[in-house]
DNA sequence: CCTGATGCGCTACAAATGTAGCACGCTACA
DNA sequence: TGTAGCGTGCTACATTTGTAGCGCATCAGG
C-alpha cells in the first residue's frame, strides 16, 4: 500500500505520479528543501526494493517511475480519502470537490452532467 | 501537515477522523494487526506533541480527537490527491469519483445535478 | 593525456518510529 | 481485605528512515 510508506517515500513517490518518471536530478528540483543527491538515490533505492518504483535506462540517464500503474494507485488514494473522510460516500467527495475550485469550465460541466446521466439510465435498467 | 506523518501515526488519526473521538481501547480493535496498548498509547502522546490530536476526559475515560478540525482536513487531503493524480484539476478527480460506485442513489444524482447547475450559473455571473 | 564536473552506489550514522515491559492506581467483587 | 482486572504513564530498545560523505566511473574541454 502506498499509503503506509515514510513521509519522505511518499513524498518522492508522488512527485513521481504528479511528473511521470523523472531523474535524481529532476526530483531534486522539485522538492522545496535542499537535499542531497545520495540522499535521494538511497530513499528510490528502498523504494524500489519495496516494489514501488522501477529503474530503467534512457537518454537522460536512469529515470525513475512508479511501477504501480496510476490508475489503481488513483482508485486507492481516493478510496482512502473517501472512506476516511466522507463515510465512504463517493458522492458526497465529488460534491465537495465541485466546491473546491471556483470557476468551472462549461465544458467541465458538461461531461459531468453527462456523467450523471449515465449513471441515471445505468440505475433504471 | 497531515501528510506528513510517519505511517502508524498516519493510519491512527485516520481512524480518529474516521470514527470520531476514540478511546485507546476502541482505536485497538479497529486496528487490523494487534498491537499493545501501551503502543498505541505511545503514538497518541507523539501525535499529541505534534499538535494533530487533543486529549480529554469522558465517562468512558480518556478520549482522543484529532485537532485539525475536519473539514480543513477534507480539503487538505483532497488537494494533495487532486494534485497528485489529477493534474490539479478537481473536476476530473469528482469525475474519478461517480465512476467508482456502481449505483448512485436518485437523490444523491439530483444532487449533484443542482450542484452542477449552481456552479453554471455563478459561472455566468 | 590531465582535470573538472556529474552521476552513481555503498557505507555509515543520527534521528525518528514502532513496540513491549514494568509499575502504579483505581475499581469491583469474592 | 485480598486479589484480579483494566487503563494509564514511563522507559527502554530494535528497527526503520533520512541524510551525508567517500570513492569510482564516465565524459567534456583544454
Amino acid at each position: 500500500m502506498l499509503s503506509n510508506l515514510p513521509p519522505r517515500e511518499r513524498q518522492i513517490v508522488d512527485i513521481l505520479y504528479e511528473r511521470g518518471a523523472s531523474t535524481v536530478g529532476e526530483i531534486g528540483e522539485v522538492l522545496e528543501d535542499e537535499i542531497s543527491g545520495s540522499a535521494i538515490r538511497a530513499m528510490l533505492k528502498r523504494l524500489e526494493g519495496k516494489g514501488f518504483v522501477e529503474r530503467s535506462q534512457s537518454a537522460r540517464g536512469f529515470v525513475y517511475a512508479p511501477s504501480l500503474p496510476e490508475k489503481a494507485a488513483r482508485k486507492s488514494a481516493l478510496g482512502q480519502v473517501v472512506r476516511v473522510f466522507f463515510n465512504g460516500s463517493p458522492t458526497s467527495a465529488a460534491a465537495a470537490l465541485l466546491g473546491m475550485q471556483d470557476n468551472l469550465s462549461t465544458e467541465e460541466l458538461d461531461e459531468l452532467e453527462e456523467l450523471i446521466a449515465h449513471a441515471r439510465k445505468g440505475r433504471n435498467s
